[in-house]
DNA sequence: AGCACGCCGACT
DNA sequence: GTCGGCGTGCTC
């Protein structure tokens, strides 16, 4: 504030994993520019530079170094709002990460820039090829081709890391220059739009331009195109007005001069824009009910769980609470996970929304999602859908924060911290904004339901199907008995072929799910049981068919797939187990007149691909959609009525406290897709354990035997929601070394916090990329002081990488894992 | 993260 | 010997 005189010093945060912030000292002409929020451009370290932000402004230079000066400021305005300084500590000292790391996942990388480094010739100076080494001959010949050169540029010619090296004897000789340039990488997308000079508003002045340009047909033509396109549409673009005359730019160019059209550049959005289409719908009797209970649960400053059966039309609860929220002048956050975004939810939003909603995910470039965070900031849009990182953004006035299918585990960030749960992060960020949370689910998170039940959130239920869906007829289909009876083909069972049958018939539509993509999990000899394994990790090798490969789904390793077996020569390899690939082939075989189509990771990594899919579907130009959890999540189809699980034992039998809860979610979610409102739907199990508690509850559909089941298995097992979990796990490439300083850890912590350390124990992948991991697992009682434990572990872990032997063990918190 | 510095094995 | 690899420490 105008303090020209006294030097101001700012701490600011890195978008780096290092601890706390760093201090610089503001030049005097800058005085005037620094605001907390806004980016400035540092040097960092000897060489690099980067984007740091301004968290602190104050007069204390530090005591025991020179603070560098900051070289700019780059924003004229701040580009985070005050709270969420307070929101990142908070998500830093929770999750047990660095505040730079929060930044890091906080901002879109756009909007964090480093520095790299640009290596040029120096055409000053004469080049003398023979006192050249080879590598220095080769960078040089590069960049007589190329004007300039990177560092990973030159890694890449050299093929080695590193470079560094060569650079400065090449800088030294003065043969190159070396830059450091931080570009702004948002690039706003400018169009060009053109008018007419208002002049010709009058139609005599119109006609006597006519006149005049008799001789010119092509620019009289262009002034007709002009004039039609205005007809239609209210801003004119240079390139549509070209394309609609077809004629030269030269043309518009020589008319502009003549100050005919008038040219302006301006900076446009790169989302579609849409028309306000209000849908005017009228909630159920019993949605307007759950509507009005979340109201009522909003004015007592309690977060509202929303428990709705599939179907219950949750969703057009949540619109009625947005537009309320809008009403109010404020924004609202849509939190749901990745998945679901990319389906039919955004259109229908989009519809009633407008311009006014944005969308932000992964699957938008780095510059999309700048511009959403920059409309977020100034109050431009008004509705945020979003998946986790959306709860980020900068929100100006924020009313209202929807957590929809809460339950997701995709919901929590395993890699790279900070590993954090959106749910959780929004709960706490409503609690610190004073905003209204509300959670949604058919099958509520049983640490969730658990705090319904005890009165922390208010429940609201909605058991009723809208507009009179029925319930799907739950099928359970015996594997073992089948397979005894000779009755299953491949992975089906008659029971699943017959109704697909019948399905098929009436042109209906069929989902089936299985949880693993790929065509085989393992590859094993008949003789020996020799399975293939990855080099890096200690898994077994998934075959693909389609791309003939053997391939590790933790690091990517492919390797082609054996015929013969190299441990004893055996040539009788057999594939054990099967993917979704695999499905999709020999469902192919059993009904050659079925269109057949795949979703799933392989299928769908790009942008596109999924909408592709989903459309195809909904056309009706695919009968069977075979893929694995994405085709559970947020997709309604009209003319779907079977759904299949076609292994429901590979869900029950994996390894994890969560794996019950987890089976019954996504089983009834499968459930939920079946049917519409002329047509029952049917959902088909197919399982070897019929009579297996998990697979009970789903058949009745009954969320409250589940949940009372489960909860008492979590209390005597000592498991959340009556415990909390924090993991931690160790990495090292040597096996020594780790169980070493596993064993160190462990006991150490258990000096401290005793019976509530567990292990060290290898997890069920022990070993990712060469590193072999070890798991240390802290259980402590719901009410310990967590702040305190958590600071011990960090202390503990501090010390362990300070002795010489266990310096290069990683050790990674994971506060609440799942 | 990414760079510098220092230690150590493999080749001219 | 020294080149180039890797482990370790530090960045205001």
């Amino acid at each position: 504030m105008g303090s020209n005189r006294s030097t101001l010093f700012v701490d600011v945060l890195v978008p780096l994993a290092v601890a706390g912030s760093y201090t610089y000292r503001v030049p005097n002409e800058l005085n005037e520019q620094v605001v907390v929020g806004k980016r400035v451009v540092v040097q960092f370290g000897k060489t690099r530079t980067y984007t740091a932000l301004i968290q602190r402004i104050h007069n204390s230079p530090p005591p025991l170094y020179e603070a560098k000066y900051i070289l700019s400021v780059i924003d004229n305005a701040p580009i985070v709002q005050p709270w969420q300084f307070e929101f990142w500590q908070w998500m830093s000292s929770y999750y047990m990460c660095n505040m730079g790391e929060v930044m890091n996942a906080a901002l879109p990388a756009a909007l964090k820039l480093a520095s790299e480094t640009r290596v040029i010739l120096n055409r000053q100076t004469a080049i003398n090829h023979a006192e050249l080494t080879d590598k220095e001959y080769l960078i040089v010949e590069a960049l007589e081709i190329q004007p300039e050169l990177s560092i990973s540029d030159i890694a890449a010619i050299l093929g080695q890391k590193v470079v560094f090296p060569y650079v400065k004897s090449l800088f030294d000789k003065q043969i190159v220059l070396v830059s450091e340039e931080i570009e702004e990488r948002y690039k706003p997308k400018m169009e060009v739009f053109i008018t007419l000079n208002p002049f010709y508003d009058d139609k005599t002045n119109l006609a006597h331009l006519f006149d005049t340009l008799s001789r010119a047909p092509k620019q009289s033509d262009l002034v007709l195109a002009y004039i039609q396109l205005a007809k239609t549409h209210s801003e004119i673009t240079k390139k549509a007005l070209l394309e609609k005359a077809e004629i030269s730019a030269a043309v518009l160019t020589t008319l502009i001069e003549k100050e005919l059209f008038i040219a302006e550049e301006r900076e446009i959005s790169r989302f579609k824009t849409y028309a306000d289409l209000p849908i005017n719908f009228i909630l159920s009797p019993a949605q307007q009910a759950a509507f009005d209970a979340i109201k009522l649960s909003i004015t007592t400053k309690k977060t509202a769980l929303l428990h709705g059966v599939t179907s219950s039309g949750k969703t057009q609860v949540y619109i009625k609470l947005i537009e309320d929220c809008i009403a109010n002048g404020q924004q609202a956050l849509y939190l749901l996970p990745e998945i679901a975004l990319t389906t039919q939810i955004i259109s229908r939003l989009r519809k009633h929304f407008g311009n006014t909603i944005g969308i932000y995910h992964s699957k938008f470039s780095d510059n999309e999602r700048a511009e959403t965070w920059k409309n977020v900031l100034n109050g431009t849009l008004k509705v945020i859908l979003g998946a986790r990182s959306a709860i980020f953004l900068p929100f100006s006035n924020l009313g209202l924060i929807i957590v929809d299918e809460e339950h997701e585990q995709s919901y929590k960030q395993q890699e790279p911290a900070p590993r954090y749960h959106a749910r959780d992060a929004a709960l706490y960020l409503g609690n610190q904004l004073v905003v209204p949370v509300v959670l949604g689910s058919a099958t509520p998170a049983l640490e969730t339901y658990f705090n319904a039940t005890q009165g922390k959130y208010t429940l609201v239920t909605l058991t009723e199907r809208y507009g009179g869906v029925q319930t799907p007829e739950i099928i359970v289909a015996d594997i073992q008995q089948e397979t005894k009876k000779k009755t299953m083909q491949s992975h089906f069972t008659s029971v699943l072929l017959q109704y697909i049958t019948t399905t098929l018939e009436h042109k209906e539509q069929i989902i089936l799910f299985q949880n693993r993509r790929g065509y085989a999990p393992s590859l094993s000899c008949n003789l020996c049981a020799y399975t293939p394994r990855c080099i890096n990790c200690d898994v077994s090798l998934t075959y693909h068919k389609f791309s003939n490969k053997l391939q590790c789904h933790y690091c990517g390793y492919q390797q082609k797939p054996i015929d013969t077996c190299p441990a004893c020569g055996h040539a009788h390899i057999n594939t054990k187990n099967f993917g979704t690939e695999k499905v999709e082939d020999e469902l192919q075989l059993l009904l050659p007149k079925a269109r057949i189509a795949r979703m799933d990771l392989d299928t769908t990594r790009k942008k596109t691909s999924t909408s592709t899919l989903i459309h195809n579907f909904e056309n009706r130009e695919t009968d069977i959609l075979v893929g694995t959890q994405m085709v559970a999540k947020g997709l309604d189809f009209d003319n779907l009525t079977l759904t299949c699980i076609l292994n429901a034992d590979s869900l029950l039998n994996f390894p994890d406290f969560r794996a019950y809860e987890r089976s019954f979610q996504l089983m009834l979610q499968v459930a939920g897709r079946a049917g519409r409102r002329e047509k029952r739907g049917s959902v088909i199990i197919q399982t070897y354990q019929p009579l297996h508690p998990i697979i009970q509850f789903v058949v009745n559909a009954n969320y409250n035997e589940f949940y009372t089941s489960e909860i008492s298995e979590r209390k005597q097992f000592n498991y959340p929601p009556y415990y909390r979990l924090i993991q931690l796990t160790l990495k090292h490439k040597d096996l020594d070394t780790i169980n070493a300083a596993a064993q160190q850890l462990a006991t150490v912590l258990r000096s401290h916090l005793g019976k509530a350390v567990l292990g060290p124990e290898f997890p069920a992948v022990n070993r990712i990329r060469n590193l072999y991991h070890k798991v240390i697992l802290i259980k402590v009682e719901k009410g310990a002081p967590l702040q305190a434990i958590k600071s011990q572990l960090s202390n503990s872990i501090l010390l362990l990488n300070k002795e010489k032997a266990f310096k290069s063990v990683w050790v990674q918190p994971d506060v609440d894992p799942y």
